[in-house]
DNA sequence: TAACACAATTGGTACGTATCAATTGAGAAA
DNA sequence: TTTCTCAATTGATACGTACCAATTGTGTTA
């Protein structure tokens, strides 16, 4: 996991940043760094180019490398709901343990709306998974979720009552790591009214997208419908040129 | 711009994959690809690795390098809106020439929200900005931006009803390329409803940012309350481990 | 036929070198 | 003092090498 050099490097670097332990908020220049770490220069960069991609310090040509000094003062903001997937996990992160309430669990033919994106005809069967996610007793997402039969073939509602990540990293040697998202807003229906508790007026964060597995076939599409209160989502974002 | 070897190589590779030049879906090995465009493998790596964050290929180890089959299918998604900084050039690319209107243009004692944001005090003085944005005679947005005076002393209420990412470019020398960036949900207010047209059963999504000069200096803080039917955000999430 | 072992293929990590480009600062010149 | 010039500093790009690790396919063996 940490085996790799340019991530132990990263790590040191993480903690050193935190701690305030560069004067000026300054870090020491790449090749100082690679000497005083005794590995290449080429690992430095690494380890430096992602804590710059991730906002934490910024590096100026000619200049030198400069802690965020935002990072340091609001260091909470910094965790990226971007970069972590399953909600399930992603919410276990929180502190408290979510629970999972399944509304449906049924087969049906693909729907057309996604077949294209899970590479399915209309002939394929697909599971048609309805789950409501709590957090603390309180509903906070709807999920709504369509897998093809063909790649997971023994799916129950048993399984389902649990992470499905968690069961297509063991049972199919699987793990999910990517994912194309897209965020929207749309205000709640009835339905959303119901399970969430929401009056009329209070609106829906949609997050849905489709999961891929580590080849690259889609194996799952999913609509989140997230309360409100609860749908929050920050990225530091690179424009380079 | 493209005279750096990597993305000479990137720019060919996205050719070649969107007329899908590449049988089965699979990219020459990069020992071939190096060989092929007289490059160092590190250089293929590095357009590769470009492409593979995007989501448009997968790569595998001990197995090759396949194209995303969902990118050749639907290339929209594949425009992220996560990797454009400054809304009227954001804007602009849908066709239609934005337009801008200035709803407010003040100079006030920064407020406790956003000195930390800006590195600020209570002493020191911001424009505050409000200004709504259009497009096709159709209000989307209301922008609220706040700037220290510091950093710009000379703006008027003229450069305001530009783009002040533009401004910001040719006068100061600097471009704005990053940002740290937060999306959120929220029913519409009285004035929501009002300027942007909205039934009180109608949501605004909420984009709000702090943006960096290029040396690490924030510079502006700006909330953009959003027409619900025109915020989407698109993003392609990898996370390794 | 089926199971296994092994070699070839292919991407990943790490190191080191050479060179370029932006910035900074020191020292010379005005 | 101020301004200018130039060398030192510092990050960026590119190349190439060596070796590792996952996968695949082939050929052998049971």
């Amino acid at each position: 996991m940490a085996d790799l050099v340019y991530k132990q490097v990263l790590q040191s670097l993480q903690q050193r940043i935190k701690t305030n332990q560069f004067p000026h908020n300054r870090l020491p220049d790449e090749r100082s760094l690679s000497t005083e770490y005794q590995v290449s220069r080429s690992s430095i960069k690494r380890a430096l180019n992602v804590l710059a991609q991730q906002g934490v310090i910024f590096k100026k040509r000619g200049s030198g490398t400069f802690v965020n000094p935002l990072y340091l003062k609001n260091k909470s903001i910094f965790r990226y709901e971007g970069s972590n997937l399953g909600i399930t996990n992603n919410l276990k992160i929180e502190g408290y343990e979510p629970q999972i309430k399944v509304l449906d669990f049924a087969v049906i033919a693909a729907p057309p709306e996604i077949q294209e994106e899970l590479f399915v005809t209309s002939e394929d069967f697909v599971y048609q998974i309805r789950r409501l996610r709590l957090i603390d007793e309180r509903a906070i997402i709807i999920e709504t979720s369509y897998i093809p039969i063909k790649l997971a073939p023994a799916l129950t509602r048993q399984i389902v009552t649990g992470s499905l990540f968690d069961y297509f990293a063991k049972e199919l040697h699987h793990t999910g790591t990517k994912a194309l998202m897209t965020l929207k807003v749309q205000p709640s229906v009835a339905t959303d009214q119901e399970l969430l508790h929401l009056e009329p007026t209070e609106p829906v964060g949609i997050m849905e997208g489709i999961f891929f597995l580590d080849n690259g076939t889609p194996f799952e599409f999913s609509q989140l419908r997230i309360h409100y209160h609860y749908f929050s989502y920050n990225t530091f974002v690179d424009v380079a040129e």
